[in-house]
RNA sequence: GCGGAUGUGGUGAAAUUGGUAGACACGCCAGACUUAGAAUCUGGUGGCGUGAGUCGUGGGGGUUCAAGUCCCUCCAUCCGCACCA
């Protein structure tokens, strides 16, 4: 393969129409423009400036730039943006490893992969260009989230987080391993740290409910998102400590329990706290050996393989409580460590006839307990006893006035009663927690805050906004540099002008990426959004990313474009109209005798399998694994595109798999498509040389030139079927399917009309490859079109069902449903024609032979099918 | 454990309302051109069978004239969540 041929050059044609398409500013448009066009917008979600585009990327743009350009042709005004989520620890990390202020080190990457995307040829609009590290940018977010805290969506409060010692930092879940922090290796301490917290817990049930609204989204990520939510209805019930411990603060003595299962209640055996919860904080306090258990229990972890081992382990408190319906029936109160504080109140009451977990704790500290829900149909005398719980709905036993209901009635019943006894009330519980956006990191978007002795917590002015990151600051310190900087962090209170603290914390990225979206529809603007260019073009009409974001960035968009609402600055309620999750791009794995991981380019094909270039060593092949630097298994975009072209890895990405299932990327694949790609040049090349510009088309015209026009006008209709359907291999095939029957037709090329027919036909293969591969497109119109439009301003090919009518079509003709022979008839043949004909095949009368016919099935152009009898 | 997918040739995959399974492509085989290779072009390519045929969309069952498609059931793989009360 050192020998591939190139009719088409692509390393100089491929720039050429990038800088047409920008002189002519095809891609741009006003914030709000003037044309009475639909409009139409499309995203990619915006990558992060790590400094290389990866085959993710390419992907990604890829499918948004087809459906771009498609819809453009296809009338619509487009509005497809670029930009760059440009905070983050990377930045900072180089900062410390090399020196390089986080800002330089950013932009840098930036105008790198820019260059990267532009060579790709996408249909960008780079006018609406911005970093949400820009001051532009994050000043707006600031006033967003002081407007936030007008509407008091935003709250400051003690929250325990994941702490690195060593590092003086906050870790994210993520970047706790094994109970250690990810670049110190220190034991990650819990440590108490006031923390500002959106308050998204408030849009938990329209966040829920507008999941119901979102049809063009995939039903994997609504439901995602769903059970992220987590609603679930319950009852909290106000469990009374015995009276005899009157030693404890009063609101001690009652103790809240959520529970989806009231029904259950009578099947009691214990009540058993979180180790986190208050009161077993209060207790520990004066108990050695409860502090003890807790100090256990919080050295377990809480990663998910050490929970799927733990033991269920609890400890007695002395403490009693009463049921709610029995008289002097008391429960013994436990703190046990699988009974978690985040969810629900923190405590639960055990019922081990309805619950494993239960049942292995009254099992293990011998904890007495009633059976009081079996199956429906179940024998309440014969039933065993539990060894294992029956979870499930059923039939209420041993439950007083619950005896004999099934699960509904008797949660209904109860909850009645509780209400009216004043013990319970109707609770529904959220899984969604707030968002706490606080980092102690220098390159994120300052939280405009100051904290003044006197006066509390005060916003920063608005006049003073932008609070910007001093550029001075020292990364050799451990700890957050904003709080180490000599100046910046020193204010005077804007109220009273007493000596005030900045808040040195900064968002979470993930705020940057909540509602940049709407910054793309005015990017300059001096608010955060222009209220008539954000309400022109949202929602987004497609949006395409990862799977990996569909929950938090997804939700978090979600809630943003609510509170945004909320906060008068858009109009809609969900951003992303339509969501298109792409798979991943794969490749093989290779490792070497030492079993390290080797790159593709370290290796060689030979005879006797791949070996390692210079040594020679043997190489193992791996699995086909997600590209990714560990293991060593990806291919550089910028490498491809130098070699083959931007069309060819377009087309190629494109080509082989539906986009939002997986692919592998492999060099045979690319080749092949290169191959492709100077075959179809090759090809039009050729009819544009061979046929002339505008002919008479003569009235009648050949069976060929006829069967390639139907082909052509079949091709305009299922491409744009499969484009509309984000079946881009689909659209790939038919266009083969095109490029073959032109290849063919050259056979007929002196048949009458013949010479017309190819040349619309290559005019409209040309308009229909436009998207995919644009460079190619534009070049090959210049030879066969008659005006100066480029592709990119040409509209899509129309096809017209008059030419989709074939001279003959193919009937099957079934004997008992098998196929037994085909027909070559005229479209709307009569039954009776078809069946006589059908009879005089050699292989059907055959097996028609000495049966008798009971029933013939004619679906009129498809098949004719005998149902016979012996 | 809960939830969601997916399962079709050697490979990636196609397949309106159930209506000729395997489109299109990769790979492979054969041939042409070539000193040779590369590139290109032509033809072939689901399994079994010399053949007529026959089997065939993860397994089993069902509905139907007809099932990849609808129903029941089982299996496998992948992904997400997970001590959620």
């Amino acid at each position: 393969m050192n020998n591939l041929s190139m009719t088409y050059r692509f390393d100089y044609i491929e720039p050429y129409w990038q800088q047409e398409w920008e002189k002519r500013r095809l891609f741009e448009q006003a914030d709000l423009p003037d044309s009475k066009k639909p409009k139409y917008y499309v995203l990619e979600m915006f990558p992060y400036p790590s400094g290389q585009l990866h085959m993710g990327h390419v992907r990604n743009y890829t499918l948004g730039d087809v459906i771009a350009r498609y819809k453009r042709a296809q009338g619509y005004e487009v509005l497809h943006p670029m930009g760059w989520d440009a905070f983050g620890l990377p930045a900072e990390n180089a900062a410390k490893i090399r020196g390089i202020s986080p800002a330089k080190w950013t932009m840098e990457n930036i105008a790198t992969m820019r260059a990267s995307l532009k060579r790709l040829g996408f249909s960008l609009n780079w006018d609406k260009e911005f970093a949400t590290c820009q001051p532009q940018y994050y000043g707006q977010q600031q006033k967003l989230f002081l407007d936030f805290m007008k509407v008091g969506l935003v709250e400051r409060r003690e929250s325990s987080v994941n702490w690195d010692p060593v590092d003086q930092t906050v870790l994210a879940n993520e970047q706790v391993i094994d109970g250690k922090g990810w670049r110190s290796g220190a034991p990650v301490e819990k440590k108490l740290l006031s923390q500002w917290f959106l308050k998204i817990t408030q849009y938990a049930e329209p966040l829920l409910q507008g999941l119901k609204t979102l049809e063009h989204w995939p039903e994997r990520v609504k439901i995602m998102q769903e059970r992220w939510i987590g609603r679930s209805e319950g009852i909290t019930v106000h469990f009374q400590l015995e009276n005899s411990t009157t030693n404890l603060p009063e609101h001690f003595k009652t103790i809240d329990v959520f529970t989806t299962r009231p029904d259950t209640l009578f099947g009691m055996a214990f009540l058993a706290l979180s180790p986190d919860h208050p009161l077993s904080t209060y207790l520990a306090a004066s108990n050695n050996q409860i502090a003890e258990f807790i100090t256990e229990a919080h050295r377990l972890g809480t990663s998910e393989e050490v929970i799927e081992k733990a033991e269920k382990k609890g400890i007695k408190t002395g403490l009693r409580v009463l049921h709610p319906f029995i008289k002097n029936k008391y429960f013994d109160v436990w703190i046990a460590n699988f009974v978690l504080m985040e969810y629900g109140t923190g405590a639960v009451f055990g019922c081990p006839s309805g619950d494993q977990r239960d049942l292995d704790f009254a099992t293990k500290y011998n904890i007495p307990f009633n059976t009081v829900i079996i199956p429906k149909g179940e024998n309440p005398e014969t039933y065993p006893v539990s060894n294992s719980p029956f979870t499930n709905k059923g039939i209420l036993i041993n439950s007083h006035f619950l005896n004999g209901l099934e699960t509904h009635q008797a949660k209904e019943l109860i909850i009645k009663r509780l209400e009216e006894i004043g013990v319970g009330r109707k609770t529904v519980n959220w899984r969604l927690r707030d968002w706490g956006i606080s980092r102690q990191r220098y390159w994120g978007c300052p939280i405009p805050v100051i904290h003044c002795p006197n006066c509390g917590i005060v916003p920063v002015p608005e006049n003073q906004l932008p609070v910007i990151l001093p550029e001075d600051v020292d990364f050799t310190l451990s700890g957050n540099p904003l709080d180490n900087h000599p100046t910046w962090k020193y204010v005077t209170c804007p109220h009273c002008q007493a000596d005030s603290v900045r808040e040195t914390d900064t968002c979470d990225t993930f705020v940057d990426s909540s509602w940049y979206f709407a910054r793309f529809t005015s990017p300059h603007y001096s608010a955060p959004t222009n209220k008539s260019a954000v309400d022109f073009w949202l929602p987004i009409d497609q949006y395409i990313g990862g799977i990996e974001h569909a929950i938090l960035h997804l939700l978090y968009a979600r809630f943003f474009t609510r509170a945004m609402h909320d906060a008068g600055h858009v109009s809609v309620n969900e951003p992303f109209k339509a969501l298109f999750t792409q798979g991943m791009v794969m490749h093989e794995s290779y490792k070497d005798a030492l079993g390290e991981w080797v790159s593709p380019e370290e290796i060689e094909k030979t005879p006797l399998g791949l070996v390692k270039k210079g040594t020679n060593e043997n190489i193992s092949v791996g699995r086909i694994e997600k590209m990714s630097k560990s293991k060593k298994n990806t291919i550089s975009p910028s490498a491809i595109v130098k070699r083959f072209g931007a069309d060819t890895a377009r087309w190629f990405i494109l080509s082989d798999n539906p986009p939002e299932r997986d692919m592998e990327w492999t060099e045979e694949g690319v080749i092949a498509t290169y191959k492709f790609l100077q075959r179809l040049y090759r090809i039009i090349t050729k009819i544009a040389k061979d046929t002339i510009a505008n002919p008479p088309l003569t009235a009648t015209i050949s069976e060929a030139a006829g069967n390639l026009r139907r082909t052509v006008h079949l091709t305009i209709s299922s491409v744009t079927e499969a484009l509309d359907a984000f079946a881009m291999n689909v659209a790939i095939a038919r266009l083969h399917e095109l490029i073959n029957a032109l290849a063919e037709a050259e056979k007929f090329k002196n048949e009458i009309g013949m010479d017309y027919v190819r040349r619309e036909a290559a005019q409209n293969f040309v308009l229909l490859c436009g998207p995919i591969i644009p460079h190619i497109a534009e070049d090959l119109n210049t030879l066969l079109s008659q005006n100066s439009k480029l592709v990119a301003e040409s509209a899509w090919p129309t096809f017209e069902e008059k030419f989709l009518i074939a001279s003959k079509i193919t009937i099957a003709v079934q004997i008992n449903g098998k196929l037994r022979g085909t027909l070559q008839v005229k479209p709307d043949t009569e039954q009776d024609t078809i069946v006589k004909r059908a009879r005089e095949e050699k292989t059907v009368a055959k097996f028609l032979e000495g049966r008798q016919v009971i029933k013939i099935i004619h679906v009129p152009n498809k098949i004719v099918n005998f149902v016979v009898r012996g």
